[in-house]
DNA sequence: ATTTTCTACAACCATTTGGTTGTACGTTAG
DNA sequence: CTAACGTACAACCAAATGGTTGTAGAAAAT
């Protein structure tokens, strides 16, 4: 059974969102290519730890990202089923554009 | 020759900040299925011609739509290479996930 | 046992965002 | 010509954003 609920209107507004900031989309390239520490991540940045953490919060917020305690430690990881879900939605707006496209050839087709 | 120049931070900021509202999504569907003049746009929402205005506005700074003068009216269009521009960003992240999948692949590989 | 590390969270601040109303101006209709 | 329409733009406002510092607590290291 496939799941894949239709997410909301606030989800869609959250997820691109999360992806409107330069910091965040480069934490989400890190952690979809190997987990990081929240600390780890911050080390990379010129910015306060706290920053960072509020940058972790957003992109979890939006299902980008996933965050599991480990000791003292949370690993932050990226979340692939999410992109691939922001991919389908974007794939929705081209299907809509092709309509259009198809519609006006069937318009010029002289049949 | 292919133009496509990788889009700077900034722009990226701006493509995926514009797609973040729930409105402006609506009005580049509708733009993409097909042209519509401000007004028009404006009538089919539940705030002010001015507000309809600034979203236009947002979403031809981030290149999702384009405004052209005819007369006294400005007709908007939704620009399907942007579009698809979002989508090749997007896949980069996925095929920063398949590298890592590959990767671990190679560890458990036993040759 | 003490100190250091990693995280959480609150309070604060400047800037941006998403909305409003009001004014002004070119264009089309009567 | 005058009125109505479509747009631009400024001024204003509340709320959200992206950053800071500071305090506190749990886990690990010494």
């Amino acid at each position: 059974m496939v799941v894949e609920n239709r997410p909301s209107d606030a989800e869609v507004d959250r997820i691109f969102r999360a992806l409107a900031d330069a910091t965040r989309r480069d934490i989400l390239r890190r952690t979809l290519d190997g987990q990081a520490s929240v600390s780890q991540l911050a080390a990379a940045y010129d910015m306060s730890f706290a920053a960072v953490q509020k940058h972790v919060a957003v992109l979890e917020g939006a299902g980008l990202v996933t965050k599991e305690p480990a000791g003292r430690e949370r690993i932050v990881r990226g979340n692939p089923v999410a992109v691939q879900r922001v991919r389908t939605l974007l794939d929705q707006y081209e299907q809509i554009w092709r309509a259009r496209i198809a519609r006006l050839d069937a318009l010029l087709a002289d049949d």
